[in-house]
DNA sequence: CAGTATCCCCCCTGATACTG
DNA sequence: CAGTATCAGGGGGGATACTG
């Protein structure tokens, strides 16, 4: 059977997952921010096959999350750009960045480096109700109908 | 051929992604964050297909992001718990729901509710530098070596 | 209720070859 | 280099039946 789809679940969380909860999806996003623009850079830093990139990409640029425009230096292919909203992506990378750092590893791992300096440990994410107050995970008491 | 396994990569992202990246694992994490306890819990509230459910458990417990603790009713079944590690996604999570309700919604959707009082908007999670500055995507020059 | 076992199909992924 | 086309394998996921 077809996977069932929450493209409109009424769950934020279900709708992000539906558009970019697929295994390769956060990791090309990851390239982008990190500067990959050509179809080149993408398939030589992933490792992933270029059909399956192709696929990617396109509904990645389908769902408005990259943009397809013609390469800077005025060869003839195109460059994948990051969109407003897929530059919006940068806090789920972080906070999977964190956790993996935090969990996964058993000595230290992979520095952020911001302006040439490194940022690590980047002051940790985190989450905060409106006053400012941070929010642990036991205080949450509903965010959103099941996925359904 | 088989999936590219990212579990030993140097990336603390294509770790993470190793683990949670699979389209249930944060879903089931979200019901577990939201107070779902019991298998049949999990099941109704994802509509999730028995078997994947149970396998996606045990890769979970396995993986140290839940544990399976006897019932707390005094049933004969097991309940499955979030362990720290596992409740360290609630950013993960979080970070999701924004960017959905901000980009997947033509109107608005699911409040966040802490403490029986509305949390919408939450303050949004932002990436800072250890000196409390916020960080834009565009400043991210490098954080981890690609996936390889 | 709480799972386990079995079956099956789709599709994801990679490999390879091909085109401009 | 930048993709597209085609093929093959494997596993993820669902349906169903079954057990304690």
């Amino acid at each position: 059977m077809k996977r069932k789809s929450l493209e409109n679940s009424q769950c934020a969380i279900g709708r992000s997952l539906d558009r970019i909860g697929d295994w390769w999806t956060l990791l090309i996003v990851r390239e982008a921010l990190f500067g990959a623009r050509r179809f080149s850079e993408f398939q030589r830093d992933l490792g992933i096959a270029k059909n399956t990139l192709a696929t990617r990409l396109k509904t990645l640029v389908a769902d408005g999350i990259f943009q397809v425009q013609p390469a800077s230096d005025g060869s003839a292919f195109n460059e994948y750009v990051l969109t407003e909203k897929g530059r919006g992506l940068f806090p789920v990378v972080i906070a999977l960045h964190q956790w993996g750092e935090t969990h996964l590893f058993a000595s230290s791992c992979c520095p952020v480096v911001v302006d040439g300096k490194e940022e690590k440990p980047v002051q940790r994410i985190q989450v905060r109700a409106h006053d400012g107050r941070v929010i642990q995970p036991e205080e949450l008491k509903f965010i959103s109908p099941s996925a359904g």
